[in-house]
DNA sequence: CGGAGAGTTGAGAAACCTCAAAGCAGGTGG
DNA sequence: CCACCTGCTTTGAGGTTTCTCAACTCTCCG
């Protein structure tokens, strides 16, 4: 991606907003007015619907350089809430001036359509995971793709602290979190990972690979 | 939304190019290259993908006016196929004109950009459905968002033909074909709709709407 | 040090799946 | 135009996975 500098001018303009948050802090809450899409640029967050009767479903999990709020465009109301699982820095951008930059730049442009896109390839994912997978499977998935995600950014693919409890990840994958806890003690008895409450040791990937293999492997 | 006439003649010309699809036809195929989105205009398309052993995965079920493909735009490789369920009329919007139609018109811009955040917050709807929701809520769920979809048409919002397979069902709500067929069964024996195969009648909406959220904190 | 939230584990129940067989509908070719 | 075929649907019985409920332990903070 190429910009002039005036252009870089104007996009830091625009991301220059930023705002940190305590673990437990809500970004946004679910009702509210939409006005900026938020970029992560340090710690750990969550996205959930509750519904009316009480239940509620976390349906992402977010971390550094990844864009949140983009289901709030299509409302102008925000349609679930953000909740930060550890200290983390966000950047803030106003939509509108988002959107008219993106009619001056057609490589923001561009950008912008591929990240909302993704979101909805990522969200298809997990209908997949949810609609065909079983406890084993889901779980599997969701350590390699995290395994993924802290790889990408420079952390050890193998080794991790889970932000999350084990109700939120039961939340997210379609399970109770009892579930999650039995599963997670089976795979260490396997000795596909080692397992310290938050502490995660991916132990024997390609065998985790194995247990998701004859589903198609899509990125969460 | 309001333009002007030259802005109309535009408009049309992108929405000039219209092709018809027989039912069994395919709009697209997972893996081809992604050129354009598509506007349904008559008729009634799924969207799937394949695994690898064959099994398929309905994500979704498109009716005239809505808009289809838009999971592409991230790699411009479609990552699934879309399929016509009945003989279909569709309008081709090339992409790159429509981008470029779109940072001159900044109410079209704003258009593509809440389409596209619809299909994100219908997705994580159905993960919430899939996730937390239980047979008899997903089927309730489904024959109601059919429903509501067939009366913003002007059809009826009671009786309608379905134009999937039980299987097809199944697939999209993450359950088996026979779970289906057993659970309309269970709604006709209650007086909650009537069935003969591919007809269906809703004869009590409010029940039904009961059904979607309340069932499992009811207590006993 | 104590409390509250988080996690583990077990036993029994519920929901859904699998396998199997039989009934139906709709399209096609004779 | 009808009979047949094929694919779709229904229903039953038994099996599996996951949930529910409960008790207990662990960890992290204040």
């Amino acid at each position: 991606m190429e910009f002039t500098e005036a252009e870089l001018h104007q996009l830091e303009a625009l991301t220059s907003t930023k705002r940190t948050f305590l673990r437990g802090d809500y970004l946004y809450h679910s009702g509210s007015k939409f006005e900026s899409l938020f970029a992560i640029r340090t710690g750990f967050f969550k996205t959930q619907v509750i519904h009316e009767d009480g239940r509620e479903q976390v349906t992402g999990f977010q971390m550094a350089g990844e864009i949140i709020g983009l289901d709030a465009i299509s409302t102008d109301i925000h349609t679930c809430d953000a909740v930060a699982l550890e200290d983390s820095e966000i950047c803030e951008l106003p939509f509108n001036r988002l959107e008219e930059l993106s009619r001056q730049l057609p490589t923001l442009q561009r950008h912008l359509h591929k990240i909302m896109s993704r979101e909805i390839v990522r969200d298809q994912g997990i209908m997949l995971l949810l609609g065909s997978m079983r406890a084993e499977e889901r779980l599997a998935a969701f350590l390699l793709n995290l395994s993924q995600r802290f790889a990408a950014r420079g952390y050890s693919a193998s080794a991790f602290k889970l932000r999350m409890t084990r109700q939120e990840i039961g939340s997210y994958l379609g399970l109770k979190l009892e579930t999650i806890s039995r599963t997670l003690s089976n795979f260490q008895e396997s000795r596909l990972i080692d397992v310290q409450i938050k502490s995660i040791e991916l132990l024997d990937m390609t065998r985790l690979l194995g247990l998701v293999g004859q589903q198609r492997f899509t990125p969460i």
